[in-house]
RNA sequence: CGGGGUGUAGCGUAGCCUGGUAGCGCGCCUGCUUUGGGAGCAGGAUGUCGGGAGUUCGAAUCUCUCCACCCCGACCA
């Protein structure tokens, strides 16, 4: 490809609406184009980035056993509803109606379709098991699109459904996708971790996230060095201290702490470590009730394994805490000094208070705290030597894993110790079982003549945030430096003084031939720029091998080349650079 | 949706507090010079100052309102 004959679009500044390096790059770059909040033009070079990608996956999931297919981008209301995932997706779906005022929506996901095409389609254990797969545009109304691609409302992504007619099929199935993606991402050059995941709403068993490492990552991961465990955040275990709770030795003290009210203040306050600082904090069930959760002051709250054992449930307004624990957030702790008291209001509508039990729900580790500070349940006071057992009554009912893992803490298998990193989602496999299948009585035939219902996969990888996370993960000073694999062309051609030059013109033309009719695909800058122009618009778009062609090296016959990630150039003779760059490639 | 912030030319920005004909850098167009790391000189084009309403003789600037976008939280490939 000639520069004159492509469309380079680069920017020298970002615009400023970009935060994220590799959002900043790929609009620098002429990547992408923002048309609205979430949706993205892919120019000629992202585009270029992107097919590689699609490429790569395609050719990887033909490979394992996937079939490609294409479904519609609109779906029809009625098949979400036989699922009953028309209200439950929520407004994450966007809902379209047509001109005889049908309902559909934009397909953010497509088990529904790909369950039906099954249940039509499929009706003997002889035609299992089977793996289909697309690749297409998605959209999903998300609740805040940010970091370009990354997080977009519209993308691509890969999304393949696999159908069983046992468990154990299914299973397999599972195995080889794991393999498959481990696969492409290796191909294509990312530095990547499979963690076990949290099945979220889509529901069903097992289920494995790939991410690519980077330290924006929304994502935080805990894996252990010594073992293979290696789990998101929101599902890694932690486990009970080994240790047994010890026994109390201090008296519990009533102390003015005014204005200290978060962990930090509080443990500065009395010169120690936040690990003997209690935690509390208050949350509302869906239930109504007002529960106290308990933890050590440097620990976090899991929300997810809160909800495990709550159910749903939100954090208290100040109101609610003042209401029910009669000070504010910054004082409240589990001892009832007081009686707890709830203003209500009688059915005669006559004000009054009831008093009760809060409950309580503490986290492992700390249950097993002793001689802790807490919040007095009284605006500007804390309570010191503080016990469980003595002072607070603690069953083992209400000791549940709620926090979250933090380096350092012992690693479920029992094998050493975790550590955390951060990722990017790009792939999630899923083990359905037969949600869809049994909403939508996609069954076939067994041996038997007796109709089953079909046991079901789900393997995603979002594809166009791949491009996103691979530029976070690859990028220095002067621009992208995506892995070869996937840059939008693999050598830059820049001849210096192109117009001037004869003998720079035909050396370039003729590298250029060359090369091409290797199959190789180079770019040909032949825009008569200055070399700074060339150089540092070749370096931020990412192309992987440049070759320099100027007067100054013709006259002794030779080029230069340089790898974007090499420090220096290195002088070749003309006549052996093609024969360079393709050992490189 | 809650909290915070920003909207001035294609991009980055000054001006706003203290109202008085909208400025700079980059980019773009023309010409000449230049050509190994985002050139120099000369000339030129481009703004409903996010929209609307209001206050005022006069609004980018003050007030109200709507909108868009970004950042932090709950969702996910």
């Amino acid at each position: 490809m000639r520069v004159s004959q492509f469309f380079i679009s680069t920017l020298k500044e970002a615009p400023n609406e970009a935060e994220l390096p590799s959002h900043r790059l790929m609009l620098r770059a002429g990547y992408i184009r923002r048309l609205s909040s979430g949706l993205y033009t892919w120019m000629p070079l992202g585009l270029r980035v992107l097919r590689k990608v699609e490429a790569v996956v395609r050719e990887e999931m033909n490979r394992s056993g996937g079939i490609e297919l294409l479904m519609p981008a609109v779906q029809p209301a009625e098949l979400w509803q036989e699922t009953g995932r028309w209200e439950v997706f929520g407004p994450q779906m966007l809902k379209i109606k047509d001109r005889h005022d049908n309902q559909f929506c934009f397909g953010p996901t497509h088990e529904e379709v790909i369950t039906d095409i099954a249940r039509r389609e499929v009706k003997s254990y002889r035609q299992l098991p089977l793996n289909f797969y697309q690749i297409q545009t998605k959209f999903r109304d998300e609740v805040r699109p940010r970091f370009g691609v990354m997080r977009a409302r519209e993308f691509v992504m890969k999304d393949a459904y696999s159908f069983h007619s046992s468990f154990e099929s299914l299973e397999q199935t599972y195995r080889v996708m794991y393999e498959t993606y481990s696969r492409i991402f290796t191909r294509l050059g990312l530095q990547f971790r499979a963690v076990a995941a949290d099945t979220g709403a889509i529901g069903g068993s097992g289920s494995h996230e790939f991410h690519v490492l980077a330290d924006s990552g929304e994502d935080a991961l805990a894996f252990c060095p010594d073992s293979d465990y290696a789990a998101n955040v929101e599902l890694a275990e932690a486990v009970a201290p080994a240790q047994p709770r010890a026994a109390a030795t201090q008296e519990m003290q009533k102390v003015i702490t005014p204005g200290q009210k978060t962990i930090e203040e509080v443990a500065a306050f009395f010169n120690v470590s936040a690990q003997k600082v209690l935690k509390a904090i208050a949350v509302v069930t869906h239930e109504n009730e007002f529960v106290l959760l308990l933890l050590r002051g440097d620990h976090q709250l899991n929300e997810i394994k809160a909800g495990k054992v709550l159910g749903e449930f939100r954090f208290a307004s100040d109101d609610e805490i003042r209401q029910h624990m009669g000070c504010r957030a910054g004082y409240i702790g589990p001892v009832k000094t007081l009686t707890q008291y709830a203003k209500t209001t009688l059915p005669t509508g006559e004000p009054t208070t009831i008093s009760y039990e809060i409950r309580i729900l503490a986290d492992r580790a700390a249950a097993t705290m002793s001689n802790f500070i807490c919040g007095a349940n009284d605006d500007g006071f804390h309570l010191t030597g503080v016990n469980f057992g003595r002072d607070v009554q603690l069953d083992e009912a209400s000791v549940h894993d709620l926090r979250n893992v933090v380096a350092g803490d012992a690693s479920p298998d029992g094998k050493g110790t975790l550590e955390l990193c951060r990722g990017i989602e790009v792939g999630h496999i899923f083990q359905l079982r037969t949600k869809y299948s049994e909403a939508l009585q996609a069954t076939y035939l067994d041996e038997n003549g007796k109709a089953q219902v079909m046991e079901m996969g789900c393997y995603g990888i979002g594809v166009s945030r791949i491009v996103a996370a691979a530029i976070e993960q690859n990028f220095d000073e002067r621009g992208i430096t995506i892995p070869a694999g996937m840059a939008p062309f693999q050598v830059a051609i820049a001849p210096i003084g192109i117009k001037k030059s004869e003998a720079v013109r035909n050396a370039a033309e003729q590298l250029y031939k060359e090369l091409s009719a290797a199959g190789i695909e180079v770019l040909l800058d032949d825009r008569d720029e200055r070399p700074g122009v060339m150089f540092a618009d070749l370096e931020l778009i990412g192309i992987p091998h440049r070759i320099v062609i100027g007067d100054r090296g013709l006259k002794e016959n030779n080029v230069e080349y340089q790898g974007r990630r090499d420090e220096a150039a290195q002088v070749v003779p003309l006549q052996e650079v093609a024969k360079l760059v393709q050992s490189k490639l």
